[in-house]
DNA sequence: CTCCCCCGGATTGTCTGACAATCTTGTATG
DNA sequence: CATACAAGATTGTCAGACAATCCGGGGGAG
């Protein structure tokens, strides 16, 4: 996977910004951790104008805060930010949601929700999170592309992302995934049908339970 | 501690994405002109690593497209990104909407509105487009502040500034100035009464009529 | 005359090294 | 025990350089 040497095509561009990105969505930096740009320089092999280009783009997508003078860090989430994250996610999602539902008439959409709903009875049936979490990701990210609208995908992104982690202690915590894989049924069960308003709704309703659930979170979890 | 020292005018801290942007907004460059670093750092006497941070900042924020090893231009927007961008902007400021109609008990926002709102009667009476459409900007920017959530404010401002310039030739060449008034009038009516729903339904309905006027401009201010 | 290839200029992408500005922290001082 | 100061760490910005890439145009082949 690393950098295609010699043979393969040229190393091109792996943006850096993209490595960064995977590695917080996966948690592998703790939130609030900072992020010391001499650091990166070394550990990405990178001079400072990428690594401060990389940095910029996540604070822009909101994975990172940066503070004049003081550097970036690992975004954390106050309970505040979370609630306005999922208001503004209902519409947002309910949106993308009607929208997909109005588009299932395009095979590949059907076909793709079909193939991860497969995956994601199979993950939901041994309980396994760290294989369903990433799954629910897709799906959501597949209904928010459904539409084909940037500005949709974009806005969806910015919301989602930086609570993943935060998701996933929900899933890892509770019984929650069972509650959450039967709204995602729901979901695309009103998707499939065509049925616009319905599937807006599903969706609305996961969201709020999905909010519930990340607000019953410990305090330790969040900022502030 | 607010000027700068003696003579002011030297050369504070001003981000030089701010004033790109500005410049951006007032429709100082053409849609679709490049945005060449050369040009800019002697523009604005920045160095290049300035610039470059600022076109990316634009860029993240959508004033600006960015070609890998092709350079920066003004964003031009084509139809379907106009209609993606008023199907999401109604969603985002219906709720935005929504939210400063529940409130309105805040006495800060109550008399914003009020004092905006006594601006726009006089401009509209006279039918003065240059100074409308600021306070157009205005009001929009309150009531998505109002609820007080980055993420709201955030989301719109980014969907809502790339329309700018359009939105001027509507305003500009169509009796739509008085119709978007009365518009206006009818959302900070519900408002005003804490009426959420009707705010909302107020804002779409605002909204859709200002995506028609936008989609009858001729082909020329579209891309594609 | 038209088409295609190649060249040189223009522009962007990235690196290096440097330095000032600013923040942080430990320590001496009253 | 609070405070001020000095040293260290880190960020912000700059200039200059060079490779990579793109763009437009000139020449040559057909």
């Amino acid at each position: 996977m690393t950098a295609g040497s010699k043979a393969d095509g040229a190393p091109k561009r792996v943006p850096l910004a993209d490595q960064l990105r995977a590695e917080l969505a996966t948690g592998r930096f703790a939130p609030g951790q900072r992020l010391v740009e001499a650091d990166l320089t070394e550990r990405f092999q990178a001079s400072r104008t990428r690594v401060r280009e990389a940095l910029q783009h996540l604070a822009a997508e909101g994975y990172v805060e940066h503070l004049p003078n003081r550097g970036s860090r690992v975004r954390r989430l106050s309970r505040r930010d979370v609630r306005q994250i999922y208001e503004l996610r209902e519409v947002v999602e309910g949106l993308a949601a009607r929208r997909a539902a109005l588009g299932i008439g395009d095979p590949d959409l059907r076909h793709g929700l079909h193939a991860l709903w497969a995956e994601m009875e199979m993950a939901a049936r041994t309980g396994d999170v760290a294989r369903y979490l990433p799954l629910n990701t897709r799906l959501h990210d597949r209904l928010i592309r459904a539409d084909g609208s940037v500005y949709l995908q974009a806005a969806a992104e910015r919301l989602r992302v930086p609570i993943l982690r935060l998701q996933f202690e929900v899933l890892m915590t509770t019984p929650n995934l069972q509650l959450s894989h039967d709204q995602h049924a729901e979901i695309l069960s009103a998707i499939e049908a065509g049925h616009g308003e319905g599937a807006e709704i599903a969706m609305r309703k996961h969201l709020r339970s999905s909010f519930e659930a990340v607000w019953a979170l410990p305090d330790e979890l969040f900022d502030r």
